[in-house]
DNA sequence: CCTGTATTCTCGGGATAAGTAGAATATGGG
DNA sequence: CCCATATTCTACTTATCCCGAGAATACAGG
């Protein structure tokens, strides 16, 4: 093989990861992943995708190199192979939402327009407060992500059972709200019902997916 | 705009930057455009495409967000936006490497078998011994990339013209030559060149890309 | 081995991407 | 204003991607 086509084939090996990146559902489920191990189906439904297509980005994204299975049962079960995909995932955003005008308005759309207006806790300052006690971490994703790993000593409601569980939740403590990552609409809303219900609350910048890339110890299993 | 669409259209904007990514020959540009500014018509030159493939790739690029443009005259230059556009081409490329079998068999078909027998030096290691005098660094990238930015004091013989000036390197001196990174081919040739010459030459690991991703200083200017 | 469930594979039509020749545009210099 | 040069745009073919419906496969448990 001339040096030419051993490039090109270099070029193309690197080129069959970045494919992995270059569509939005594949990246929905990337979002998901990066949150902890999960089933096919559970992805479909996560992300209101058809199962055939589900299962169709999945090999794509095998063929990246990012993800692995695991059979148990009659279930599949993907991951992310290793934290530098995440990392990878997050920077992709961080550079998009940099760079591409677009991104950010599409992010104000999304998440609304209250993003600006709130005073989000950063994670230092997170673990700060949480050595002097009275506040409450809050988790509002669902509960296997939360299970897949969470930040330690986090409380687990889902955003969709917060308004029955408000109860579980003492009246005079200030509540942090966190979810999955800094383009993650969960904890925004935790924080609109929360604060609406008269409650002290803000919310982490980011969520888990910084959490883990910033090394910070991270605890699994169930509440 | 609903939930579902909202969050669709964000992704959408971050699979624009992932585009970027997905095709080898954008990513061959990235690598050049990774040393240093470059007009179209070099691009197409050093990268062996088509003009026009160059300039439309370059399009595609600058949807995706990773670079601008500059006209000087009849010229348009490119460049990255920034560095964090530089150190994402670089996470991919590890990522790919790490878990893309293929990308290893790839990398050693290229860059030749010889490539595992070579004692490179790391950054911190050149460092220490630029320090201690008696070596010379030696950047064998074309001089545009050199004078575009390279490792303080060194030397540029670009490795075609590397044969016909070995007069010019001292013979009792240890050379450590370095290009454009990890996959650049440049810095092999130049060890295999010169150590058939009798000269005691090794390669820095990595090349400029590394080099400046890690905040080392850079210099700029012919020589 | 039969059944039910989870997943992957096959297929097809519509959309988008890739690569390139040649036309069109933009600029600087007579 | 005309020419030469650098780049982009247009047009077109070929190849690949996208998505989902339904068929095929894989497994667990009677």
């Amino acid at each position: 093989m001339g040096r030419r086509e051993a490039k090109t084939a270099l070029y193309e090996q690197f080129a069959r990861a970045g494919k992995g990146l270059a569509n939005p559902k594949r990246l929905e489920l990337l979002d998901l992943l990066a949150q902890g191990e999960r089933s096919v189906e559970s992805l479909a439904l996560a992300a209101g995708m058809g199962l055939s297509t589900v299962s169709r980005h999945l090999q794509d994204l095998k063929d990246s190199g990012f993800v692995r299975s695991r059979r148990d049962g009659t279930f599949m079960y993907y991951r992310l192979v290793g934290d530098d995909v995440a990392a990878l995932f997050a920077l992709l955003r961080t550079v998009a939402t940099r760079y591409v005008g677009d991104v950010e308005r599409a992010a104000a759309e999304y998440l609304g327009s209250s993003r600006a207006e709130a005073d989000p806790v950063e994670r230092t300052e997170l673990l700060r407060r949480a050595r002097g006690g009275r506040i409450v971490v809050l988790d509002v994703r669902p509960t296997v992500e939360f299970a897949a790993g969470h930040i330690p000593g986090a409380v687990s409601i889902p955003v969709d059972e917060l308004e029955a569980r408000l109860k579980d939740i003492p009246e005079d403590v200030e509540i942090v709200a966190y979810c999955r990552g800094t383009y993650c609409v969960l904890a925004y809303d935790a924080v609109a019902l929360l604060s609406s219900s008269g409650r002290r609350v803000s919310r982490l910048t980011d969520g888990m997916l910084e959490w883990r890339l910033a090394g910070l110890p991270v605890e699994t299993g169930a509440a």
